[in-house]
DNA sequence: GGTATAATAGAACAAAAGTTCCCTTAACCT
DNA sequence: AGGTTAAGGGAACTTTTGTTCTATTATACC
């Protein structure tokens, strides 16, 4: 049986922290042979062993029979992320009110901001967007000065969301929390301290939804 | 001289979309036979002539010479992200406060957020921990029910941050932006609407900075 | 001290994976 | 139609890389 299955040696775990920073370094898993230069190991054959002893004690999975398979459980893996193009600055102030860029604007953007999928659900990435809050005037939606703003387009109604929403009676378009109430939307300021309003749905329209908000401090 | 130098074909493109799907779901590059065969290539050096020109176009990198070495441009790497161990709620109804882990606690967690490496700055990745905002109470921080909070431990002070703030006297943790005020220290909600108010600092204690706040809709 | 057991080193081997060459087919131009 | 050029297909070849085997050294136990 192997002994190791509980603890692991000292090499083993230099082992360890080797490939892991291999992995965020260069973005794919070591060879063998990379990691016996890398984290001193005198022979392939430890390598294995140690291998093996790591995959036992849970630490590393790996594909047998493959090439660069090794992987330290628990690292986030590129699947894990999205990129959201950077389009833009809300300023609120009804000039220039809430940007929404279209497809070829979205594609050749010059920035691009990483962000975990698992805050963006099940949004396709044509579809998002990511915008800077600017000013407090958006204090009511609790949205701070620098705050980051993910927007999403082609999104599916859901009552009590954060939209962009533009009134083209007043040609004025800010983030406010939506409710369906009849042929009237009631828009309601995030900030509890103040009181929701009506609009009228036909002078209404929901331009994109706030999917996630950052702030970096 | 090659002709691909502007537009790919659309093959081309095909073997792009493969390659790129194959590492979003396998967290690593796939080989020239992967990709023959996922994505219908005839023949391998068709793969390579079509990788060639893809790397003249400026869609991939990649490191001749080695297995698995081929990269999709922007594509995120797993060293752009860190993972954050989730270490509770904070309530601030003055009875349970703030929670602060223990280095144990973290490295144990069950819950793990992965988030992008740019939000964090410098930190390492053993001083952060993530909490979750539970009710209104932090409304003046303009932290909302239900918001991510990322917290730092062994932070470098800098005046004007929103700190985890322990006031020793009033046996009570809250979130305040903070700022040095002589041998008291400034505490200032973060809802401009709020006043200051001022505390000794010698019963002061500034046990995290917040370093992001994250609000998933 | 001797024996059993595990750890180690080194090398050879086998499989995987990148590279290249040559011939065929299609496209294009005059 | 003929010739030139680019694109495609197939296979062989070389390098990289994972796997295994055996001889050797260290360790533990009696």
């Amino acid at each position: 049986m192997a002994r190791q299955n509980q603890r692991i040696t000292e090499s083993q775990q230099s082992m360890l922290s080797f490939i892991q920073d291999y992995i965020l370094t260069n973005g794919r898993p070591p060879t063998f042979r990379d990691i016996q230069r890398g984290a001193n190991i005198s022979s392939l054959s430890m390598v294995s062993h140690h291998l093996d002893a790591l995959r036992d004690a849970g630490e590393i999975e790996f594909s047998e029979g493959s090439s660069r398979g090794v992987w330290v459980k628990g690292l986030p893996k590129p699947g894990d992320f999205m990129r959201v193009p950077m389009c833009g600055v809300i300023t609120c102030d009804g000039e220039h009110g809430v940007p929404t860029p279209d497809a070829d604007a979205l594609r050749n953007a010059e920035d691009w901001i990483p962000v975990a999928r698992s805050l963006v659900g099940n949004a396709k990435m044509e579809d998002l967007y990511a915008l800077r809050a600017s000013g407090d005037s958006m204090i009511d939606a609790m949205i701070n000065d620098g705050d980051l703003i993910i927007m999403r387009r082609n999104f599916d109604y859901k009552d009590g969301g954060l939209y962009a929403v533009m009134l083209s009676d007043r040609n004025e378009t800010t983030l406010k929390r939506v409710f369906k109430d009849g042929k009237k939307f009631k828009l309601k300021p995030e900030n509890p301290r103040l009181k929701p309003f009506w609009v009228d749905a036909q002078t209404t329209q929901l331009q994109g939804r706030v999917v996630c908000v950052v702030r970096a401090m």
